[in-house]
DNA sequence: TATCTTTGCTAACGCTGTTAGGAAAGCTAA
DNA sequence: TTAGCTTTCCTAACAGCGTTAGCAAAGATA
């Protein structure tokens, strides 16, 4: 008898349904103004429902970082793919990142706005660790081709992935669309940067 | 007859104590925690008097927003002052926001926190202002020196800004203090920066 | 059919930002 | 000094928030 398991599908429909009445308020209202109250109007079900499927709000968001991350780490491995060169790799994955950033802020914002991954979560998260990992294996590869003993290849990662979130993040806020602008900073960005990995 | 002037300062003492209060509470407890409650609590007034002073929470915000920047515009000035040539002061100056980061970061979280402020903010709020301009003419030194006439320094100055903020906030927000680590990704970040100016 | 488990609800607690409306105190002028 | 007016400040409320205790109804099991 499949009562257990029709139970299951049920449970995890409304979970499913949480999530989406959530994406679908976060796209219309913003992070800001998303409520467990709203959701739970959302699915048609009580507030305690909704806390029957996570801890509490928190846990909710997290999956949407979770979520984030899992997205842009495919759009990153398949940027990778459609190169051949590492600094052509690099340099696409740079603009692949920006273009995440800006075509799911939501996303993004959900992902960094509650409080950067610290080193010690990054490797309890595999979506993270996923993303951190692919850039790494490019970069060390550049480093490497240049005999370049001196640099940290742990080191230039974090550089990089901090310079672009600092580019993008602030970027993102600044209302004006000078879309050729801040082109321009990301190209002048992943120059500078790549010159700096292979000295 | 000096009551209307004792009136301002009796009201500007009630302003100034309300933003003691809130600058306190956030020390003890951080921004989240900060409410409005708490701080008429603490000036031992009513809620009502808070909104005398301060149209809504977020002015009071504002005010420390604005506070940071001057701090910190006025610490960037006087590290500039300390050196002469244009490259070493950007590279004391990187290293002088990052100190101010992370001694204050209660300050560099509200001044970031709340949605960067944009080309159109930046151009009302003389206090930031001030720290751009600073940092912007150390650059158009540079670019001008090396007769780099492609180098855009509006440009640069995003560049330089938004690398060092991501740097920042990254690195602000991971748990663990690795300070050495930390301090070879700005030097890293500082020399491939200076070397694409020269270029 | 009786029992037990699961499911989902109402209602509440203790917070939050914000504001309406009234009481009291202080000042001004007759 | 007293009447009127203005400023100051409070109580109390509104509408929202995250979260949880406790109970009713529905479903599964024996």
């Amino acid at each position: 008898m499949g009562i257990v398991e029709r139970k299951e599908r049920q449970r995890k429909e409304v979970r499913d349904s949480i999530l989406e009445a959530a994406w679908r308020l976060v796209n219309e209202e913003g992070w800001q103004s998303l409520s467990i109250r709203k959701i739970a109007d959302a699915i048609e079900y009580s507030v305690p429902v909704v806390y029957d499927h996570f801890e509490n709000k928190e846990a909710i968001l997290f999956e949407f970082n979770k979520l984030g991350f899992k997205l842009l780490g495919e759009k990153i491995k398949e940027t990778k793919e459609k190169y051949s060169t590492s600094a052509e790799q690099l340099e696409a994955i740079a603009y692949t990142y920006w273009d995440f950033a800006f075509k799911n802020q939501e996303y993004y914002q959900v992902m960094f706005g509650l409080g950067m991954p610290g080193c010690d979560q990054v490797k309890k998260m595999p979506e993270i660790l996923n993303f951190t990992q692919t850039i790494e294996a490019i970069i060390k590869e550049i480093v490497d081709a240049n005999s370049n003993t001196e640099a940290n290849t742990h080191l230039k990662l974090n550089t990089f992935w901090s310079m672009l979130h600092g580019l993008v993040s602030i970027n993102l806020m600044t209302s004006e669309s000078k879309e050729e602008f801040n082109k321009m900073i990301l190209k002048d960005f992943i120059s500078v940067f790549i010159k700096g990995l292979e000295k």
